[in-house]
DNA sequence: CCTCCCAGCCTTACGTTGTAAGGTAACCAT
DNA sequence: ATGGTTACCTTACAACGTAAGGCTGGGAGG
């Protein structure tokens, strides 16, 4: 019979990670994690002193995967450098849905996140960026360096609308129905529907990217 | 002896928003807001049926507030307009510190939301975008129009940061270290701290405004 | 006027959550 | 051998959302 490998933080966190991944955030309970485990809920408490904890534990070893992700490319021009690195960022995110809600939810950072920050700070300054500038680019990139960007509207759900809603909506939403019919018909690729979210974010990243470049230069 | 004036939806939604204002997001809970109106929690439900419902109708609540704070200005130019917008709607936000948490957290948008950007797009347009440009800087925006931004660092909580613990940090940090020390020191106003969000918010505001209208002019 | 219904509120109870308190068994140094 | 520390378990509690059903007063129908 195999004796039982012990618990460890890093491997509570990682299991943590791999339950997010397989049953969504709100099946991420002490329990849950525990059986996970082969183990007691109350045993977790002997390597994580409260589930805030953990949660930033999680947070931690999503950055430390980020980091991998990112790391060490040789610095060309600063956008070319910060874009390619937040779109890694991003294929990080895409493997691990709930985890902007996760990290936007957070009251607390942990030091990785500060250190994947300084980075970012790092290769500003060294593009010539002055501290100022540095700083007001990190609030307007938000959440980008982690790979993801407020989405108000989650497409998903679009359950129950029957013709006469589609109606009433086109109705009392006249611009937004004309906008989302206009952008169908003009999709390249119809299989993505038409939030293309991949292109949104890269849209984005590049007016930040250049509206920040332009005020570098002056 | 007064005779309790009846439950409503609109009054439940009230209550509900003056609790989180008072309390906390956390503490806004189907016991805690009964007892608010004076009322058992079951009761709640013959006007709600789930707390999801509830937190739905607080963001409506939100919106309608946000929409009065918003409305109707003389359209000048579109850039102006929004900002104005955007800023109004940042105001109503300060005053509901919790309400951004929500919003993001929120899976399902009310009506009064996607109303509220359809206003957005019929102003886009009337400026001249297309409707592939609008639907793109609506993406761009972000929660922008709700009035808030992503704020991946919460500033307040330094509580216990030894002398130790600072040198430690700018050991580790050395970048954002020096970008806080430098920022430190150009305060204007020095009662705001190192971060003043406000001026953050309308910085990345005008970086997106003036990248659009870049783009719009081709 | 009486009756019946039901909207609006309450009572009770269940399952799930995080976690406090304390028990137990294996191991390690003296 | 012994005493203590470490890692796990058991039990228990308070707070949460909410299912099921009970009471009650006022309005509609005969």
């Amino acid at each position: 019979m195999a004796t039982r490998t012990p618990l460890t933080r890093e491997r509570v966190l990682e299991a943590a990670v791999a339950l997010a991944d397989r049953d969504g955030l709100a099946k991420l309970t002490m329990r849950g994690l525990a059986a996970d485990l082969g183990v007691e809920a109350m045993s977790l408490y002997h390597h994580l002193p409260a589930k805030q904890a953990l949660l930033d534990g999680v947070v931690e070893t999503l950055l430390t995967e980020v980091s991998a992700a990112v790391a060490a490319e040789d610095e060309k021009d600063w956008r070319a450098h910060l874009r390619n690195q937040f779109l890694k960022a991003r294929r990080v995110m895409l493997r691990h849905p709930w985890a902007p809600g996760l990290i936007s939810s957070r009251t607390s950072v942990p030091p990785t996140v500060f250190a994947y920050y300084d980075g970012i700070v790092a290769t500003l300054v060294r593009a010539g960026f002055d501290y100022h500038l540095a700083h007001r680019a990190l609030h307007a990139f938000g959440s980008m360096p982690l790979g993801f960007a407020q989405e108000i509207f989650t497409v998903g759900e679009t359950g129950g609308d029957s013709e006469a809603d589609m109606a009433a909506m086109a109705q009392a939403l006249p611009n937004i129905t004309a906008m989302v019919a206009s952008e169908i018909h003009n999709v390249t690729d119809p299989t993505l529907g038409w939030c293309d979210t991949q292109t949104e974010f890269e849209f984005t990243l590049d007016l930040l990217l250049d509206g920040l470049e332009r005020k570098r230069k002056g």
